[in-house]
DNA sequence: GGAAACTGTTACGTTTGCGTAACAAATCCA
DNA sequence: TGGATTTGTTACGCAAACGTAACAGTTTCC
C-alpha cells in the first residue's frame, strides 16, 4: 500500500513546516502550497488523499478554496482556524470541510484528527509506527514506551522529546531542533529546560542513568538516540 | 467468495420490490427493512456488504440511521434521495454515505452505481458489531454491555462514551474527540464533564475503579481503552 | 404527580508536570 | 594550567491536570 498524500495549504511558513514535519514523521507524503491558487492547481493535479487548509490566505481565502475544491473533488478537508472564531468553524463545515483544528494546536491532537478523518473517509490510514531501538520501543498509537518489556510512564513533554529523538534514531539532533519540535518554535533558542528533561528521560529509560547508552550527548551539537551495541 | 449481501431500507414497498428485483437479478443476496430500527438491527446482525438507504423514513430518519451505522460499521452506503433536494445529498455524504441516487431512477444507472461503490470499497474486513476488549464486550446492535458475562446497565451518555473508546480500542483518544463524539461538536472544547463520566464508567465496568485496567488515563492527552496483555 | 434516573456544574484536594535557579562536574580552548 | 563554556544534577515553587463528591435541574417512567 502506498503512502497517503496530504496537501497542506498555509501562508505562514512556520505552520507549513510544522505540519509537514508532523505528517512526514507519521509516514505521510506531503506537498504544500502557500496560497489558494497553487492549492487548487495542486489539488487538481496531484489528487491528494487529504487537504489541510488554512482559512486566512492571501488572495482567494480558504472558504473560496473549499467551495471550488468541492466542485470537482470530495477529498477530505481539515481546516485550520484561529482560536475562538466560532463562526469560522461553522461556515467551514457548511462549505464541505470535514473537521477543523484551531491554531495553535498540539501535534498530538492534530495527528489524531488527521487519522480520524482518514478513517472516516475509508482512506486506509497508515499504521502508526512502533519505533524500536535496542530494547527500547515506542508505540505511537498507545503512546506507550517500554524498555526491555517493562513499561515506563513518561510525561507528555518527556514523550515528545523521546519521540523526536526516536524519529531520528542513529543521527544527531541539534538542540535547537529538539527544542523546536518538542516545545514549539518559540523555544528554539535560549531554553535551559532541555537538559533537565534529558536528565529525566535518562532516569526513566537508561539502565544506568549516569552512563547513558541510549541518549548520548554530542557536545556542542545536540543529542542522539543510539542503538546500543 | 459467496454472494455479496445487500441491505435495502425503504418504507415504500414499491421501491423495496424494485430494488430487490434488480439486485437479485444481478446475483446479489438481499435483505430488506422498512424502517430505521429494523435497518440498524439487521445491519448489526447480518453484516451486509452494502446498504441502500432511503432518507425519508418513518421514525428515525436516514440521516440518523447513517450516523448510528457509522458508529460500528464502515459498510458502504448508497442513499436514496428525492429529486432536486441538493442539500440532502451533501448532508448525507457528510454523515458517511458513499454515494447517492435520486428517485426515480433508471435500473441500469442504479446498478452501475452499486457496482461502482462495491468496487471502490474493497473492504479488508468488516468491523464486527460486537467489540470485545478483554472480559468487556459491547454489543452495538442491542446497546448491551457485559463485563465477564455480567450485564451492566449504562446511561445513554455513558454508553456513547464507552463506544467511542471501544471503536478506538488500543489507541489513545484525545479529550476533544471524545467530547465531540459523545456530546456533539459544541462540546469540543472546555468541557469539564468528561472526567465525571469517565469516573462513572469506571465505577461500572472496572473491577477496582481506583486502579482502572480498561480505561486508562493518558495525562495531558486523553484516555485509552486498553486491550489487556 | 411523584420517584427514580440522568445530566451538567461546581468545588476542592491531590497529584503531576513544568520551568527556573543554583550549583557541581566535565569539557574546551588559549 | 586556568578560566570560560558547556553539560549534568538537584531542589523548589507555581500551574495545570486529574479524581472525586456533592448538588441541582431535567428528563423519564410508573
Amino acid at each position: 500500500m502506498s503512502k497517503a498524500l496530504v496537501l497542506v495549504v498555509d501562508d505562514e511558513p512556520r505552520y507549513l513546516k510544522l505540519v509537514r514535519y508532523n505528517l512526514e514523521t507519521a509516514g505521510y507524503e506531503v506537498v504544500t502550497a502557500p496560497n489558494g491558487e497553487e492549492a487548487l492547481s495542486l489539488a487538481a493535479g496531484q489528487n491528494p488523499d487529504l487537504i489541510i487548509l488554512d482559512i486566512r490566505l492571501p488572495g482567494i481565502d480558504g472558504y473560496e478554496v473549499c467551495t471550488r475544491l468541492r466542485e470537482f473533488s470530495s477529498v477530505p478537508i481539515i481546516m485550520l482556524t484561529a482560536k475562538g472564531e466560532e463562526q469560522e468553524k461553522v461556515q467551514g463545515l457548511r462549505l464541505g470541510a470535514d473537521d477543523y483544528v484551531t491554531k495553535p494546536f498540539a501535534a498530538d491532537e492534530f495527528m489524531a484528527r488527521v487519522e480520524a478523518v482518514l478513517r472516516r473517509s475509508h482512506i486506509p490510514e497508515l499504521n502508526p509506527p512502533i519505533h524500536t531501538v535496542g530494547a527500547l520501543s515506542i508505540d505511537c498509537a498507545q503512546r506507550k514506551v517500554t524498555v526491555g518489556g517493562r513499561e515506563v510512564s513518561l510525561s507528555p513533554t518527556e514523550y515528545r522529546l523521546l519521540q523526536c529523538l526516536a524519529v531520528n534514531a542513529g543521527r544527531v539532533v541539534v538542540q535547537e531542533e529538539l527544542q523546536e519540535k518538542a516545545w514549539g518554535p518559540e523555544y528554539r533558542e535560549h531554553y535551559e529546560g532541555l537538559r533537565v528533561f534529558i536528565r529525566r528521560l535518562r532516569q526513566k529509560i537508561e539502565k544506568d542513568p549516569e552512563h547513558p547508552t541510549y541518549i548520548i550527548t554530542k557536545p556542542g551539537i545536540g543529542y542522539m538516540l543510539a542503538t546500543p551495541a
